[in-house]
DNA sequence: ATTAACCTGTGACCCGGATCACGATAGTTG
DNA sequence: CAACTATCGTGATCCGGGTCACAGGTTAAT
């Protein structure tokens, strides 16, 4: 693989973060998540059909020499809101926040990246300043590309670029259901019923009953959904005490979907 | 120029709007708004340095082949939310708003579309449905092409497909502003004022003096901040009182620019 | 001119949820 | 173990702004 690029582990983790030193590789390969690292990640082990699998071997080559990859530990940060784009970053392994905050401190989380996807993508395709800033809530391996080489095998490639094409096309359309369900909603249940019946779709567990892990704070999502965090936690007490749903630890199970889905109409 | 696809004026026109019914080409022409039939507009004669202008002849020739031209009166509507994508449409002139609402008849208007954009893109290039409503609000000549033309061109033209990918970010970090904007104010005003500027910075006129046309009605700029019309109207005499603007008839100065800057910022 | 349809302006009311201020539990770290 | 810090849980308070109701004003259509 190549290692061209030099981990794009810039100065911006000490600056954003007080916590979530820098911790080195072989620490973090011990860590409790069990990360392996992968050599290369960018033929997408993980989603099928993904972005760049089924491309000639040409452009693969070329991609692969392009690419470096790196290990980030929790707290560590991708990149910031307003910094200039460096490039994207192909998410192997670990979960990354995407949020954006006000200058009074404010914050809205826009997504929780899985692997597969790719991060910073509208900012080094247009060339403007990074729209989101990126933290790794979990120790994480990622690939990255420099805009200039990626812009470079872009227009070497033509289907790469409309895969990409169709990749912003996604992103686009996600985060403007985002911002429907922010902007079109009324009350603050209606939000959060939302955002847990997409949550568990997209993380439901084995077969039958609908239970899912939920790593997220009451402030984070309060920070989904736009809303307190006081509000969070007694919308959490009321779906509990109307048998919605039913919490142990960070796992928490969907009881009443039908429920959850009649909130979410706005009624 | 090619005329092998079927001017797109569908049935929705009549589902969505009870006015506005069809008016042919020979009233359109001599609209109010003296609009001028251009035959083909592919080639960007508004927006400089855009979309498909610097490309080679073989590609431009074929682009046009492919392109429809048609003439949509007020009221009408090039597509609807949720609708299966047929294609993008290419705003020539005029004026369309995009919109999306909620079953409960809640709108919010995400965009007001100028002259040179891409309407329908992310649909067009993802294969999902149209994610906004696109209503004409002025008439309007629009170029359009079906999908699978669009797609199959894109394919054989790799650096059509990047322009599009650069278009598709930059359509992408708008709505995330606006995104932004909504979803991190926390009074009406700061958003009122927001929009104001916005639209002042879109639409500024001769030199000197802020001043600009704001043709939306209160309901509709209430639409576009996530507000209430009745709020919208409270508002607008709130900075009529404080002396950061003033308003004649359609015509809006600001008179303090500064002024509407700190409300922004949240103070 | 008359009606109708739409837009602006205001007052009254009231409720959702932000904010403040705690206390109660964990986990973590020296 | 003690001190700290992050998170959760709840009550009290308060206000922004949504909603309702209605009164001019304007424009368009007949």
């Amino acid at each position: 693989m190549g290692n061209k690029q030099i981990p794009p582990m810039d100065r911006f983790h000490f600056v954003t973060r007080g916590k979530g030193r820098i911790m080195r590789q072989s620490k973090l390969m011990r860590s409790p998540y069990g990360l392996q690292i992968i050599e290369n990640c960018v033929t997408c082990p993980h989603k099928e059909d993904r972005l760049f699998c089924n491309l000639p071997p040409a452009a693969l080559q070329r991609l692969s020499e392009i690419t470096g990859s790196a290990t980030y530990p929790k707290g560590a940060t991708l990149f910031v809101e307003g910094q200039p784009s460096r490039g994207v970053f192909i998410l192997c392994a670990g979960h990354v926040k995407l949020s954006t905050s006000s200058a009074d401190g404010k914050t809205l989380i826009l997504r929780i990246s899985e692997p597969g996807d790719l991060l910073g993508l509208p900012a080094t395709i247009s060339g403007r300043p990074y729209e989101v800033t990126a933290d790794v809530i979990e120790p994480t391996q990622a690939n990255f590309i420099s805009r200039t080489d990626f812009l470079n095998f872009l227009r070497d490639h033509g289907e790469a670029a409309l895969r990409v094409a169709q990749e912003l096309s996604e992103t686009y359309q996600s985060a403007f259901a985002e911002m429907r369900a922010i902007g079109l909603s009324h009350s603050a249940g209606e939000k959060l019923a939302r955002f847990i019946l997409d949550w568990s779709a997209h993380h439901k567990s084995e077969g039958g009953i609908v239970r899912f892990n939920l790593t997220l704070t009451h402030e984070e999502i309060a920070q989904m959904i736009g809303a307190s965090r006081e509000t969070v936690t007694r919308l959490f007490a009321d779906f509990k005490r109307k048998k919605l749903l039913s919490v142990n630890g960070s796992s928490v199970t969907v009881n009443d979907q039908p429920g959850l889905e009649r909130l979410v109409q706005g009624e």
